[in-house]
DNA sequence: CATAAATTTATGCATATGTATAATTAAATC
DNA sequence: GATTTAATTATACATATGCATAAATTTATG
């Protein structure tokens, strides 16, 4: 027997549970009884939280991509009034640290992509959680670029931002897969080399 | 009833179906039983040449690997004459097209990668691929930057292979994710542009 | 062509899984 | 404190799944 909570606490902690387990045992061993097993209840009452399986495996695809994204704007928040090169340096750093770039981060990602591609509503998440990001990201490097003076093509800014993005991604999955390859703040420092490198913006 | 196969023949069938599976369906929904009906056989026969699902599925991970790491090896075979520079920018193009870069190798990839975390032998054939890919590429970046008298310490070796990877890696993540986003030979321009800023060393 | 060996199908079983629903317990309300 | 409502458990069921094995069919061998 459980201790009640109101219904929001606790569907919060089965959306966790339902993290901590895909992250451990994969998305094909997760069933709701391992989830409820997790989340120490029943299995019967994630039914009464969400009407199916694949609402609740939504909701957790939907909590990861939102911590991941707040975490990365908090970074940033308040730099408005920083030098732009400031902002974006924090912001890759950001991207460079945990809890983005660690194992788990890595596993979640890769259990829910499949889904993406046949499941319309997960695709949707996707897209909404690749809107934000990138949202985010790209003037971060435009504006890094436009404070060095030089004047660049919407063109020019596209591919800026397709390679620092691919550089940070890179570098995410190699950290996240690898982690005993690298010093602490080792990978922080590559990747602002090779920013700096990519943009023509000092960074360091 | 099917026509009989010499086992080899057959064998490579049901590997190669696996793959067509997990790729439209996903790892977990991909059954014997979606096996057989997709090699055109029915399940038992599975049982025959594969001791247990387990280990079809890693002959399939083993295939996987191999063809990529194949089709990026013979890309630069017969190059062991030309410039480095040379070499390297045509190992760069053969990771920037396809098949590598394709939805369906992102695809498998993101479905195989959790296996390698609950199941050592997947781990194995991973860390196998692994050193083969970076076996091939790191000599080839080290050779490019050297070929331009510059002198390098194995860590900076490092760190540029560090990088070029990330940026191999991510611009295939990118390509496979949102092929419609990128004009025949854009991902290949951008790689080469991005890998001659970070390396010092004109690929273009 | 008869026989043996290899390959494939057919069938069955035990268990796992998603879902449904009734019963039970705890909290809220009056 | 009685009664209603919300939350949780218990139980059941139909189907899916991995695995096992016997039967059938095709190919190879002498």
């Amino acid at each position: 027997m459980v201790t009640r909570h109101k219904s929001n606490t606790r569907e919060t902690e089965l959306v966790e549970a339902t993290l901590t387990c895909i992250a451990r045992e994969g998305m094909h061993k997760t069933t709701v009884r391992k989830i409820a097993e997790y989340a120490g209840v029943t299995n019967g009452l994630i039914r009464f939280y969400f009407s199916n399986k694949a609402e609740i495996i939504r909701a957790a695809y939907i909590k990861l991509l939102d911590k991941t994204f707040s975490y990365t704007s908090n970074a940033i928040a308040g730099m408005d009034n920083a030098p732009a090169a400031e902002r974006l340096r924090t912001y890759i750093i950001a991207n460079m640290s945990p809890p983005v770039v660690a194992p788990d981060s890595l596993l979640l990602w890769a259990n829910f992509l499949p889904l993406t591609y046949s499941d319309p509503e997960m695709a949707d998440i996707r897209r909404h959680g690749y809107l934000e990001t990138t949202g985010q990201f790209q003037p971060l490097i435009a504006a890094a670029i436009r404070a060095t003076g030089r004047d660049i093509s919407d063109q020019d800014a596209r591919h800026y931002a397709i390679k620092i993005n691919a550089l940070i991604d890179g570098l995410w999955l190699e950290g996240c897969m690898s982690p005993e390859d690298f010093k602490p703040d080792e990978l922080q420092v590559i990747a602002l080399s090779a920013a700096s490198d990519l943009l023509g913006v000092d960074l360091r």
